[in-house]
DNA sequence: GCAAGGCAATGGTCCTACCTTTGGCCGGCC
DNA sequence: GGCCGGCCAAAGGTAGGACCATTGCCTTGC
């Protein structure tokens, strides 16, 4: 962000930067609460205008909750992959990105991620990810609420093991990107899919425990590839 | 994002949802020009304090520049990869996220997208690459500059013939946040190091000019793996 | 013809007043 | 004694106005 000599300086954007060093430098932790806007102003020798203009912002890009009425205020939010789903969907979203090249993407990231977390996973992920598997085979097997949830934890837990926040960030990006967008078309509610989901998951989880690396590279890649030919297929069935 | 019922609608989130409504449907384009902000307040019948916190906002996601002055205004930013850019680093920096884990997720991403990208390349890629590494190769040979530019550049170039916008949005994020860490140290500004780039780059573009995927994959493994022990040294000289 | 200064449009900031929401406190009623 | 309801205070949400700062354009004067 090369903001250079030219603007000048803001007094919301001073406001901003103050709070976003705060928070990278562990002096702001989620949860904690900022001071109300009037106080802040009286700190700042400001008014409540930029110091609403600084909350907004910081709002808009997840940094914060803002809650009103009595003991309402600014909260540090809980930061995870959301803002980075955010901005990536509106860059995606202005591009017209197709969802074959969503799931494209994935299919070149996921099975290194799926390997690495073989290589990684300690007992502890293993008993995590198996807690999600046999959650997920339950719910299949039962009623057809809805797909995402379940699908989603599990691609998490496997990418947890990586111990790699990168990676499991931009993972979890781009997997809610492809379930947002497979929420809008008819893929994958199906109770058959949800089973072959599950059977891949389960292939996945065992490769995992056995700290079998290619094999969840193999694994984790014809499942991905089996999601886009289901993708391809639906898109076929809407074009008609 | 279950904003659910709780939060009645602001009339601020109410002017961003329209407008990136606008952008993402391709009615408002890059360098279009929005209504000032007491035109805007007079359309939504509102006060310009709400339609300024949406601009604001959109600001800070990286959708609209504001210019002032007479002809000034808020003006639709061309998007690429900076918000994810910028929310990474903010999601990361609150993670205190090692460099150790961002080349590691380079080493992981970069590899498969050299590979595709030797096999998608066209004949202006191939030029396009080109340009680019004669330019890097002429630059190292000379003065000692700045690294960083023609790097990314290459990289970039290299990812935009997988013609795959995800992928080229979180490669050049990422990118770009390695070469802002690596800037705070001293890694690769030496004259050796740019050196030996070149030879990188140039026989990752060999691979690429014979759509030579395998071999693409494994020297784009090997720069990427080059990388990593060189920020690994500098680091372990930091800590002495 | 050119340069300097004024004009107007536009964002930047501040102020003030008022509304809405929400939690807590207090008093009356059962 | 306990519960319910209303009042109050604190906090954000909105409105509108006043003024400053910036900057492109246009006029004016040399």
């Amino acid at each position: 962000m090369p903001a250079g000599v030219g603007r000048q300086a803001r007094v919301s954007e001073a406001i901003v930067h103050r709070i976003k060093k705060q928070i990278t430098e562990g002096r702001l932790l989620a949860g904690h609460k900022l001071p109300a806007e009037r106080e802040m102003a009286r700190q700042f020798k400001t008014s409540r205008v930029s110091v609403r203009e600084a909350y907004r912002s910081l709002e808009e890009v997840g940094v914060l909750r803002i809650r009103r009425g009595a003991d309402g205020g600014a909260f540090v939010a809980q930061l995870d992959h959301e803002p980075v789903l955010r901005s990536l969907a509106l860059v995606l979203g202005l591009g017209r990105t197709s969802h074959r090249e969503l799931t494209e993407a994935r299919m070149l990231i996921e099975p290194p991620i799926a390997r690495l977390a073989a290589l990684r996973a300690r007992k502890d992920d293993i008993l995590r990810i198996e807690r999600v598997l046999l959650q997920e085979e339950h719910d299949a097997a039962q009623r057809s609420g809805p797909f995402r949830p379940t699908d989603s934890r599990f691609h998490r837990s496997v990418a947890d093991c990586t111990r790699n926040l990168p990676l499991i960030v931009l993972m979890n990006a781009l997997a809610d990107l492809t379930a947002n967008a497979a929420s809008a078309l008819d893929v994958s509610t199906r109770a058959r899919h949800r089973l072959k989901n599950c059977q891949f998951h389960r292939q996945l989880f065992d490769a995992i425990r056995t700290h079998d690396g290619e094999k969840a590279y193999a694994t984790m890649a014809r499942h991905v590839g089996d999601i886009q030919r289901r993708v391809r297929r639906s898109l076929a069935r809407r074009r008609k």
